[in-house]
DNA sequence: GCCGTTTTCGGCCCGACTGTTTTCAGTCG
């Protein structure tokens, strides 16, 4: 059995669950929690590495390296065996209900014998939890509110898709109240993580408590959750929780690292500032006033109440910049190397919105499935600025909405009829199905006379991973194909992708001059931020594009920028970043002597 | 358990809010 990291990695999460179950030290549960998050992140496979080799990575230590390898050859971990053994499996269940933390858990299983959430709701329904101290009215009214939400479906983490147009909303909303001079989303929207448990939003303001109080009263809120001085949470209607922090305008940067997270990542660059002797919190970047009493050699008695100094904090490059660090883009926030990379000024210049040239995957009305006219998409395309656009509708094969050789002859022809007032390259594309024998349609002279094509798989996504593997590879031979679109085949929430050997992939695209795309509609995502990242080290090239189907969809492109960034990927690794020549050079590097050549 | 511009031991990020508390523990992010 060849184990991923992925798998490692959350043997230790789940040792770091157990162990605080189990009452431990908590720096100690810390360390398991940090090590599972850098086996999770470790570039290369831990399967390759010596016992020595593992304990080199950051958070990894002797004792993890031994168990790592003690996993890797029997599929086990001793310590963890014993953990479940003593930890009653249902304590893990019981933390999972928001308020009901370990130390609550155990003490119900100590007193009550309660086990599991249904033992819990027969609990509270006897009236059993009153009297146990530090659980008064007030709690068990909660734990009940709480148990209901459990019992209503979705509470976990949904979609970013399904939430930053109501994050969106919320900001414009509070952005117009009078006093606020600043309002974002931060938290995992920000950091562009394709799912997210909660909208975190920020506002600045001197005024903190009318803020406060319009969200609380807003008609997209069912219900509030806290309401203090500095910090509000609420459930939104759509069974989303929305944290909003207001601070002081001169706190705005801090704030804004803080809120935006993630938590490995703040708790990286504070321990950073305290080697500095500073206090990094969300009001700044500070040099403590009894630290300054000490330099300067005075008494701390005689120097009476001092303010703490700040050093920074009006902004986020500011606070990046007085730690030292280059400034780090949000999506790469992770702890997944960021953080020594910026302090060593190898933080690559990751790709930007603005890097984009084009879009090299897009749908008319000649696909089946397509909603927009050619006229209108190339149009939507050039108003955003983009200098080529693929039109690479459905071919043939794809029975449903598929475009057979006479169909494509017809689109040609209007393509041409548009091409001069354009204002744009069209290239005239298609996306070609990926056969189970890895052949696509039509056959090799027609797909010649194609400028750009993407080969997607859309069938038989349930064939085991060697087959799945090899038909793509196959496909990327293919002279005419230019990216495989959409590589895992992965929905958001809705299916897991077939299975595949990625590594293959990524060295059949080196090997040959294909593409992989990262498809940009927040539904797909596809490849994701770390599939990026481990393209991006195999030395493979991207595209970025949107699969639209419409003309808004054209505006997806962020998400798919936001996507590669979190694989650290730069301008350099994406196609669709290199202006026209650029582009086709590459197609025509693909294709051999003697074939049709694609001009600008 | 991990780690080092306080380096092989003694620390380990920081603050808000709630509830049950007379000064704080638990939970959350």
């Amino acid at each position: 059995m060849a184990w991923t990291n992925e798998d490692v990695a959350g043997q230790f999460a789940e040792i770091a669950t157990l162990l605080k179950l189990s009452g431990a030290d908590a720096f100690r549960v810390r360390a398991y929690e940090r090590s599972a998050g850098a086996i999770g992140a470790a570039p290369v496979d831990l399967a390759t590495l010596s016992t020595e080799e593992m304990a080199q990575l950051k958070g990894v230590g002797a004792s993890t390296a031994s168990k790592v390898a003690e996993y890797l050859t029997s599929g086990r971990i001793a310590m963890l065996e014993d953990l479940r053994a003593k930890v009653p499996a249902g304590l893990v269940e019981l933390t999972r209900i928001p308020g009901l933390g370990p130390k609550t858990a155990v003490m119900l299983h100590g007193e009550l014998g309660v086990d599991s959430v249904e033992a819990l709701r027969t609990a509270l329904d006897a009236g059993a939890l009153r009297g146990l101290k530090g659980l008064g009215a007030k709690t068990e009214t909660n734990l009940r509110a709480s148990l209901e939400r459990l019992g209503a479906k979705d509470t976990g983490r949904v979609p970013a898709a399904d939430a930053i147009a109501i994050a969106e909303e919320l900001c414009a909303r509070l952005a117009v109240l009078p006093g606020v001079t600043a309002v974002a989303y931060a938290g995992s929207l920000r950091r562009m993580r394709e799912t997210i448990g909660d909208v975190d939003l920020l506002a600045a303001s001197r005024d903190p408590a009318p803020v406060m109080a319009s969200l609380r009263e807003s008609d997209l809120v069912e219900r509030v959750l806290a309401a203090g001085e500095k910090k509000t949470s609420v459930v939104l209607r759509r069974g989303i929780q929305a944290d909003l922090r207001v601070v002081d305008p001169d706190s705005w940067g801090a704030a804004l690292v803080y809120f935006t997270g993630s938590k490995a990542h703040n708790i990286r660059i504070r321990e950073r500032a305290v080697r500095r002797g500073l206090l990094l919190n969300e009001y700044g970047l500070l040099r403590r006033a009894d630290d300054q009493a000490e330099a300067q050699g005075a008494d701390r008695d005689a120097a009476g109440e001092t303010e703490d100094d700040p050093v920074a904090g009006r902004t986020e490059a500011e606070v990046y910049a007085a730690l030292g660090m280059a400034f780090v883009p949000p999506p790469l926030r992770e702890d997944t190397g960021e953080v020594e990379a910026a302090a060593e000024g190898r933080l690559p210049r990751v790709v930007t919105l603005a890097d984009i040239r084009g879009d090299l995957h897009a749908h008319s009305d000649w696909s089946g499935d397509g909603k927009t006219s050619l006229a209108e998409l190339v149009a939507a395309a050039a108003a955003r600025g983009h200098r080529y656009l693929a039109v690479t509708d459905h071919a043939e094969d794809l029975t449903m909405n598929g475009i057979d050789r006479e169909g494509m002859r017809a689109r040609r022809r209007a393509i041409a009829e548009l091409a001069d007032g354009a204002g744009i390259r069209i290239l005239d594309g298609a996306e070609l199905n990926i056969g189970i024998d890895g052949s696509v349609d039509y056959d090799l002279d027609f797909l010649l006379e194609f400028d750009f094509c993407v080969a997607s798989v859309h069938t038989l996504f349930g064939r085991p991973e060697p087959e799945q593997t090899a038909r793509i590879l196959t496909a990327m031979r293919h002279p005419a194909v230019n990216v495989i679109g959409h590589p895992t085949g992965r929905k958001i929430g809705q299916r897991p992708g077939y299975e595949i050997d990625l590594d293959q992939l990524i060295e059949g695209a080196v090997a040959t001059g294909t593409a992989l795309e990262v498809n940009a509609s927040p539904r797909r995502l596809d490849l994701s931020g770390d599939a990026v990242r481990r393209a991006v080290d195999g030395g493979a090239l991207l595209t970025i594009s949107c699969d639209a189907h419409s003309v808004g969809d054209l505006a997806s492109m962020r998400y798919g920028v936001g996507t590669a960034q979190r694989g650290w990927a730069t301008a350099a690794h994406v196609l669709n970043c290199r202006d026209l020549d650029g582009l086709l050079d590459a197609v025509n590097a693909k294709r051999g002597p003697g074939m049709r050549r694609v001009r600008a």
